[in-house]
DNA sequence: AGTAAAAAACAATCGTGTCTGTTTTTTTTA
DNA sequence: TAAAAAAAACAGACACGATTGTTTTTTACT
């Protein structure tokens, strides 16, 4: 039998005070995820074999297996740790724009560095991953929908003028959506062409606008 | 020293006239390669194995080695066949359309169509797995640059009035090729929605007709 | 008979999961 | 409080299965 997993493991022990030993736990624990999403970015999701990722991590094999059962559980680690950064990332990005005279640009520029991140291509890596893997899949598709969730309504609360016309918005955000991942999914096989993608952001920016409803 | 390949081989065989043996070798060698692309589809890039490749094409793995010097290979040889094939598939699309008065509204449901195309996702993979395989980029790059040139040339070719204006040509193709593939993309992880796409679509037919330099 | 195709067998490597043993920390108990 | 017991962190080694490329054997064709 499975006996108890390893987060409760984490939730008995973190209970009370927080000993050292808990605290070590975590903090391996973080750096082992952490290796994980760089192996992810650096050798593929084919190429994260648990001893490359405990050799990233600096841990031995052994003591990884000590805190994730098996490979699958080291993923799903990542893609939750994944998940929240780059959500925090995101959130914080669109907290420091100017709340008062927001304009459509700020909003695109911040998803567009977003899609620009170096974790996105990770995420993209294990979205690929996921179609042909279905317990991949299973762990992946909650964090992606939640993450397009909290975008929507970030955008909603954000931009009160497209509330009058929500297929107005859906649409804009689509376009925006489609297009920049579009565009960031392109620089994998393809170098950038800086001139020709700030046209395409400047026209995408047009678009916004004439899409804008009209008070 | 790799003496022939396999390429070698069957030219040698060829020369002369195609006897039942060189036809046969021909023959075994599209089930492979075929069979290769369909195990991509299926079970990804590094699912497919050899000896998936071998029992998918219904050969033995031997037989399979006696053609192919090695698994690379066989996933070159794929990757050359698949591009012929999406260039003849997307040719003949377009060569289908009515030449007179020909719509942007076709371009765009021929491109629709190619990125939908079963091959489009197999392309896919092989890129995003291009990415932290070095040797098969190397395979890849020319012919994804050379799709993207045909591409290019056919759209000069069948729309002479843009011709004016080379940079809207340009936007134009570059916000099309971006926002299609991100639906396609999209279509991995998120479950397609064809009200929002088709939405998405006649708006991106409204963007080339603005677009569309006046005569 | 001789050559190519096909099949089978082989050796080497690699990734995974499990198991055993050691050290360190925490808890219990005297 | 100090010693003993339990639990957790960690390291290394093992066995199993799978994949790859090579070599050997069998089959089919000309």
């Amino acid at each position: 039998m499975n006996s108890k997993t390893s987060t409760e493991k984490v939730k008995t022990a973190q209970r009370k005070e927080i000993g050292r030993q808990a605290q070590k736990s975590a903090s391996t624990r973080k750096i082992i995820v952490e290796a994980a999403l760089s192996c992810i970015a650096k050798y593929g999701y084919a190429g994260t074999t648990t001893p490359i990722i405990a050799n990233e991590a600096g841990v031995s094999r052994g003591a990884m297996m000590h805190h994730f059962n098996n490979r699958s559980a080291v993923i799903g680690a990542a893609i939750e740790y994944l998940h929240e950064k780059r959500l925090r990332a995101f959130k914080r990005a669109i907290a420091a724009l100017p709340k008062d005279k927001l304009q459509l640009h700020d909003g695109l520029k911040a998803y567009w560095k977003h899609v620009t991140h170096p974790l996105y291509v990770v995420f993209h890596e294990l979205a690929v991953a996921s179609r042909t893997d279905k317990g991949l899949a299973k762990i992946l598709q909650p964090a992606q929908a939640a993450f397009y969730d909290e975008w929507y309504n970030l955008s909603y609360d954000l931009f009160p003028q497209w509330r009058s016309n929500t297929d107005a918005l859906e649409l804009a955000m689509d376009l925006v959506n489609t297009t920049l991942e579009g565009v960031a999914i392109r620089h994998l096989s393809i170098p950038e062409d800086i001139e020709r993608e700030t046209r395409l952001f400047n026209y995408l920016e047009e678009c916004l606008s004439a899409l804008k409803p009209k008070l």
